[in-house]
DNA sequence: TCATTCGCGTGAAACGATTCATGAGTCAAT
DNA sequence: ATTGACTCATGAATCGTTTCACGCGAATGA
């Protein structure tokens, strides 16, 4: 593998020239720039990154790691994040734990062995040990879609209660008086705060609540807690899900099931991702800002890791969520 | 940031037993052993991959590079490689071109900067300038969901051809004659051998065929698709999209527009995504073993990089579609 | 003419691990 | 008592960069 002393032989000058063309062209007369550019073409030198991080200390690649690459509201998370480590000359690293907290923590020691420039953190338990130890390599991580302490990290959220809240005051005006909410585990803060915010709302009406909790967020999930919602006397005529996966779930399970949505049962579904626009019956969704998500969430690590004199105060962001009511709830596009 | 002559230094040994400790622990005496491990947990070292690489010369992680992540076959693909990954004590990287070039250079030189031990790489454009320079890096590579001649690279794809042809042979089974192809960008080898495939069953029918491009593999372009479809006269009674996304889109708009599906219009998709089979009106699909294929890839990749005397020779591994009938085509389910 | 500045280039010292030839110590066999 | 075999630990060399103090020669100013 061809290295920075085969160019400076080629070009007949020292490596620390050589390294400069490539750090600091400036530093450098034309004629003998030229010549090194063109032994390095001619070789097809390329520099080891690995050299220059164990020299510099610190990697030029961030990591982002999430909960389930297969839910495309982390793929636009990712995309945000991409667009501004670009503008930074950052490389992300994209892994996606699966929800599994094994996987969150070989990733997570897999990155600190890397010395990546900082994560962004989607945890399955904020609570747990996987951050505990991580904590101690000094990578600095900001979490993305889960609010904690300023005190512990910066954070960038989407304000889950109100999120909750929206849907279910949604269902209400729309006339609805018996209402389920399909959950996803309840060990996950976002599920805590979404039936937090269904509840204050349907607790001040008049509207009854049955809460079912599924183990994943997925569609195989939404289709069982269709045929548990078919059981159910009497039947809801209105079901919020806790995601659009469940959601596109429920609904494949009710349309297959004979049900009409929305006239015999209004769905609305949360992330508002492409899918649930172009479903056959297109979802009713609280659609949170994902890439904006991923932008701020970069922006924030990039600001913590700039070498800056002081170090940049934590900061907790949180976006609002926003309802968009499609034909899943509307009677009036039915038909 | 604690080294590993911190810990030796602690422990009371020399770095080289140190290291010993971490990387071939019979070789220490237990209580040796015992002495450093602890010194490792008090003083929470954790070991620096950049260096330990650049002595290696070669590092512990692959790449994937895709075309687009938001497209759930994709998700699958890298979910089957990490999956052997794992297995061989590797991590995967996962990178997203979107369909560009400019990206999928930036990122080939990025990882090629890294000493990735190698790429499974699904390129925008083969014969691409960005793969010419690559190769002189001399990392290894695989191609993923896309064929290649043996004499360059090892390749893993699923047949398009047969993959077109049993979409097509469906449809004129089921007494379509007036069947359109919604094909995606044709730079994409995948398109263009959809097409032959489309192209082979319907000459040698009775069926009238019309093609429609679309710029992107995306929902978007399906729902443009179907306003061009709403538009031609005679109107196709079938149509087969190159993907599932164009599928999804192309059934909303139709949807929308009050056009029953099966019952007025038929349609297949491809790769038979999950949100395929959970569409109001579930697709059929030619489903493509996306994981399997993830799996191969980087199977082959791992072989290739092996550190055996002899070098492996190239493969090429095809893997057949599957037709996956559903209600989109099927009048017997409908309503 | 001499001193000062400036522009360019050099060479060596890091960075943090791995690896390997070497040596120190122990034990058993002759 | 000497040898050989064996187990452990050592310390130096090495990987490919970056960086920095320094040196050389030319240009500038007095």
């Amino acid at each position: 593998m061809v290295g920075i002393k085969d160019v400076a032989r080629r070009a007949g000058v020292s490596i620390g020239t050589v390294s400069n063309v490539v750090n600091r062209p400036h530093m450098v007369s034309a004629s003998t720039r030229a010549r090194v550019l063109s032994a390095i073409q001619e070789l097809g030198y390329v520099r080891d990154e690995s050299a220059r991080q164990l020299r510099a200390g610190r990697s030029r690649i961030m990591a982002l790691l999430v909960l389930d690459l297969g839910n495309p509201f982390f793929v636009d998370i990712a995309r945000g994040a991409e667009e501004t480590a670009q503008d930074e000359g950052l490389h992300v690293i994209t892994c996606d734990s699966g929800h599994r907290a094994d996987r969150e923590v070989s990733y997570l020691s897999m990155l600190a062995e890397q010395r990546v420039r900082g994560v962004l953190l989607s945890p399955v338990d904020t609570s747990g040990a996987a951050l505990e130890t991580f904590r101690r390599s000094e990578i600095p991580y900001v979490f993305v879609d889960r609010r904690v302490p300023a005190d512990e990290a910066s954070s960038v959220s989407v304000d889950d209660v109100t999120g909750g809240a929206l849907a279910a005051r949604h269902l209400v005006e729309t006339g609805h008086t018996e209402v389920a909410f399909v959950n996803g585990p309840s060990i996950l803060a976002q599920c805590r705060d979404r039936e937090a915010g269904v509840r204050s709302v349907l607790d001040a009406s008049s509207a009854r609540l049955s809460v079912l909790e599924t183990s994943e967020l997925d569609v195989a999930s939404g289709r069982d807690a269709a045929s548990r919602l078919l059981g159910m006397s009497p039947r809801p005529t209105a079901v919020f899900c806790a995601n659009d996966l469940l959601a596109l779930g429920v609904l494949q399970g009710m349309v297959a099931a004979g049900v009409r949505v929305p006239d015999e049962l209004a769905i609305v579904g949360y992330d508002d991702i492409e899918f649930a626009g172009a479903a056959a019956v297109p979802l009713t969704s609280v659609r949170q800002p994902a890439r904006r998500l991923g932008r701020a969430a970069a922006e924030l690590l990039i600001a913590e890791t700039a070498d800056g004199d002081e170090p940049v105060a934590r900061q907790t962001v949180v976006f609002e969520p926003e309802l968009v009511v499609r034909a899943s709830t509307s009677l009036t596009r039915s038909h």
